[in-house]
DNA sequence: ATGCCGATTAGTAATCGA
């Protein structure tokens, strides 16, 4: 079972690419965010079209998720639970039937800038509330995988220039304490483990010939479950996409699981 | 690198992202 995550910063935007890479990576199950789309507008029929069960959490303008499935999907949670208030649509999880079931959940974490500030204590606090549903899930000891744009850059060695980071809300010692949480709980992050040392990045800004200079950052993560990472085969980065016609500033970012 | 670029909504300028 391949399981793929994918920044596209908005699905009108990347209306030709993403079925592009969709057919040339061909992934059984895509966690998609900032599909910055309302659930109506979104073009499910060009992802049915190539054999893609599409399920949505969106809203108008910014943020939204969504899961692509070649396998069947069901149990569909829309929402981070832990804050009947927070109206951003950030968060959707779902089953999928392998060889073996994996829950899934799709994750577009908050930003946090600037910090501190209020942007930055909604991230802490979704950051908790994602622990809290971590646990739960947990529970339960089975195959799942929290994959999804972090915002967060947990180590030095996940940016080109760590220097320039120091105290932004994606690098910042309370958010990367946070994410060493989630990794004490037992997840694991996938293509970390199997890609050791620098030199691997999932985002380069739009901006100042990011690109070009290799000035990226490590953000989209897979964290996997003790019962998810046993079935870990492989994983990757598809950085060619970022150099490809109208591009996102994010790359997906995948695993295939024994499943 | 201080949103320098890019997407969206609203309607040519503002907001948001990382």
């Amino acid at each position: 079972m391949k399981i793929a995550t994918f920044n596209i910063n908005g699905i009108k935007a990347r209306i030709e690419a993403l079925p592009e890479w969709l057919e040339q990576a061909r992934p059984d199950v895509v966690c998609l965010q900032e599909i910055k789309s309302v659930d109506e507008n979104f073009p499910r029929e060009v992802f049915e079209a190539l054999g893609y069960q599409v399920e949505t959490h969106g809203q108008k303008g910014f943020n939204g998720v969504a899961i692509l499935s070649k396998l069947p999907m069901t149990d569909v949670v829309r929402g981070l639970p832990g804050d009947d208030s927070d109206e951003q649509a950030r968060w959707i999880e779902a089953t999928v039937q392998g060889a073996r079931k994996v829950r899934v959940c799709g994750l577009y974490l908050p930003n946090g800038n600037p910090a501190p500030g209020p942007k930055y204590d909604y991230k802490l606090a979704w950051m908790a509330r994602m622990e809290a549903r971590a646990r739960t899930l947990m529970a339960d000891e089975l195959p799942l995988i929290f994959l999804g744009d972090y915002n967060v850059i947990p180590e030095a060695q996940d940016a080109a220039k760590p220097e320039a980071w120091t105290t932004d809300a994606l690098f910042l010692p309370q958010s990367r304490a946070a994410f060493r949480r989630l990794e004490h709980l037992g997840l694991t992050d996938a293509f970390r483990i199997q890609h050791p040392g620098p030199g691997h990045y999932s985002f380069w800004d739009f901006q100042a010939g990011a690109w070009e200079r290799n000035n990226g950052i490590r953000i989209d993560h897979l964290m996997c479950s003790p019962q998810a990472a046993d079935l870990l085969m492989s994983s990757g980065i598809d950085k060619a996409v970022r150099g490809g016609v109208k591009p996102s500033d994010h790359v997906p970012v995948w695993v295939e699981l024994d499943a």
